[in-house]
DNA sequence: AGTGTACTTGCAACTCATTTGCATCTAGAA
DNA sequence: TTCTAGATGCAAATGAGTTGCAAGTACACT
């Protein structure tokens, strides 16, 4: 990891108020390094000679969400996938559902989805978050669909 | 089970291909008059004297969402729920993060959502699914949490 | 820089949803 | 009524995620 991003992780972890340990400063870098969401066994499998304990990063991940740093998402895959939170772009996930590739998206217009469903559901006061995934086939997959079909 | 509803299961059943036998005219019943989506656990409870093996649940539940008979949704409580498809409205859910209460609500305008996201993932051919779920809190559980604080 | 303590980690064992193998059973076609 | 592919029940396995506890360490305070 070079230093520039190990010290931007440390203040992010100082701030939520943890500390700056080396297994949190190995799973920070990894999601920043990540394209896309990762599971638990892709970091663990990822930290190379420096390993960390699976349940280490359960509890890890489990803090950077409650502490606002890290999202969740579940791809229909019987497993949760983590990656940093875009604070500018409230961007979702389209997953192909043949071979697993991911790509983002923006525009869920959550705005004003969120108040069209407030306004139906008469029992509820409030909305505090969303979840959204697409699922379809890559251009590799569809390809291959057809051919043989 | 009245048999205007049983006749019903019968012929969804046999449409499908698909045997109609006790254990899954049992499952759709349970499912046709469920206001909500519910999981394995309630639905083997629900069973009454009749039991049905949770095994066979899963297996019924598979079979049927396979077909398009019904759907499964993930409402972050670390197991699926299930609920009849509903062909004219593209429905979707509201749960309270507190105490589970769920709510439906339309309009989460998926043909736009999805040519939109089609322009960006380049990547990809089609959209085959989606998943939207809003979480918030139901009005009864607001309440408590704003005398709470 | 040294020390103490509250916060962290690693390990083992556990929970719980979901899946699988296999023997038995049965819906429905012949 | 008979036959058989398709279903079910049971037991055991799988795999993600959680918990209790002893040992380790970041960092606040000398």
């Amino acid at each position: 990891m070079d230093n520039e991003r190990r010290e931007e992780a440390v203040t992010i972890l100082r701030k939520a108020g943890f500390r700056a340990t080396e297994p949190r400063l190995l799973v920070l870098s990894f999601l920043q390094n990540a394209k896309y969401p990762v599971s638990i066994q892709e970091i663990v499998a990822g930290m190379g000679n420096k390993s960390i304990h699976q349940v280490t990063v359960y509890r890890i991940l489990h803090a950077l969400k409650h502490a606002g740093i890290v999202t969740q998402v579940d791809f229909r895959h019987g497993r949760s996938y983590y990656e940093l939170r875009d604070e500018q772009h409230d961007h979702h996930h389209i997953v192909c559902v043949k071979c697993g590739r991911v790509e983002d998206f923006v525009g869920c217009d959550y705005e004003r989805l969120a108040a069209k469903a407030l306004k139906q559901a008469r029992g509820f006061a409030t909305i505090v978050s969303h979840s959204l995934e697409l699922f379809g086939m890559c251009n590799t997959c569809s390809k291959r669909k057809v051919r043989a079909a």
